[in-house]
DNA sequence: GAGTGGTCTAGACCACAGA
DNA sequence: CTGTGGTCTAGACCACTCT
């Protein structure tokens, strides 16, 4: 794939030479076309024959590319099908953004959000450092109380940059797995998360709507989520009790 | 690499006929190699040439193998140099098994521990289950206060099976980071570990080591670790004061 | 320079999905 | 049946490490 700048094959071959391996390059121009909205979420691909001779590359770095953004969680491929670009999907959200898991050990979604309030205004300091945004800017913060089993188990808020998120308001129909509401209403594809934990005391307010006393400890979940293009565009903090409940993580 | 049964090359392949890909037969195989301690840790493996060889199959499916091994951190593979079988050095216990970070979102291990105490006894049923042994085993606890920059920050509770750990006792010279002390002194390897994460109250003793007040919230991390073969060998409850500090875990 | 893993290619066959 | 991704092979060349 090495380009001769003599001969224009097409439409000009798109991956610059003297790069790193031929196969992430293929890699990074395949993202490159889902950020900029070629290959929106649950597109199917050409197949790696076709986007072989296209880019002008063997069937085997496609493969290679394709096989690390399987990995990646940036598409799904199915023998015999094809290849799409990865969606936000209930299952995704609960194995890869849910982390909660009950006294038995099993993980659920919850099973339904009590939405308390959706505000737009300028954010704050925190909100502002963040989600990366420039002073002055608005922010839309929702918070709401989440159920696992028959139980309230969750406070949550959550704060989005209002500019990414035209038209969200009190009046929007918040569902209870916000990511695909992102994606298919506002175009915003998240695609990893970091969580920081803490430890604290439940406040009065907290305590009331959770149904424990005042200073009991909750367990603090502060998620960064960002794009694709690794744009910060969800700050979200959840306060669990987590009397019955525990948050799993694996590590090898 | 199918086999032939009437032919027999050399010492007879290794690799019994009819199961899944080839690829993931050889990384089995190589896996058992590892188990049965015929490759320990540290060991460099013959090239790729030489184990396709030896095997009967293509180097490229040794490699697929290997590859697969290196992503799931059983091997380490250096360009010119060959491919080892995974170790526990300082780094990977930062990188794969230590997840606090203080407040500056800094990693870092514990500077050192105090020991409490080390106690050999019968498992209670706690640890019976949580680590399958038979009514009536036997369990090495090991007590201990970690700390982190100037202060006692983490309260660690470790119960291991007695049977793994002979010799192990208050006399033992118990280093900071336990997983390279298994591998050296008893083979033991982890490989795995899964941890289930709740905030608590600090009980007096507790409150009294981390310099808290009763009842102030911790964080508490309750891991299983398993060997190679999953077998679990620790279960490992630390209780952090998260005031200053937190747990990190990150998700696609 | 010899030997290692890393990349790239080309071609074959298989398993599976869907018309 | 055709077309897809999944596996396996073979061979070439490159980048790196060590002697």
């Amino acid at each position: 794939m090495m380009i001769d700048p003599h001969t224009h094959s097409k439409p000009g071959p798109e991956i610059a030479p003297g790069n790193g391996p031929l196969y992430r390059q293929v890699k990074a121009l395949f993202i490159g076309r889902m950020v900029d909205g070629q290959w929106p979420p649950g597109t199917r691909l050409p197949s790696e024959m076709e986007l072989a001779r296209d880019i002008d590359v063997s069937q085997g770095t496609v493969r290679k590319a394709l096989d690390e953004m399987c990995q990646d969680n940036l598409v799904i491929r199915h023998q015999g099908r094809g290849t799409f670009v990865a969606t936000h999907t209930a299952q995704r959200e609960l194995y890869h953004f849910f982390h909660i898991i009950d006294a038995k050990g099993v993980r659920q979604l919850p099973a339904h959000s009590q939405l308390i309030s959706v505000t737009r205004r300028r954010a704050d300091k925190a909100e502002t450092r963040n989600l990366d945004l420039t002073a002055g800017a608005h922010v839309v913060v929702i918070e709401r109380i989440r159920h696992l089993g028959a139980r309230p188990v969750i406070s949550e808020t959550i704060a989005l940059p209002a500019a990414r998120f035209p038209g969200l308001d009190q009046n929007a129909d918040i569902p209870n797995e916000v990511y695909g509401f992102y994606e298919q209403h506002y175009g915003v594809t998240i695609h990893k998360a970091v969580e920081r934990l803490r430890a604290v005391a439940a406040t009065g307010d907290e305590a009331k709507a959770l149904g424990l006393h005042a200073g009991a400890p909750l367990l603090e979940i502060d998620r960064l989520a960002k794009t694709l293009d690794d744009e910060t565009v969800e700050w979200r903090v959840s306060r669990c009790d987590s009397r019955d409940h525990a948050y799993v993580a694996e590590h090898t």
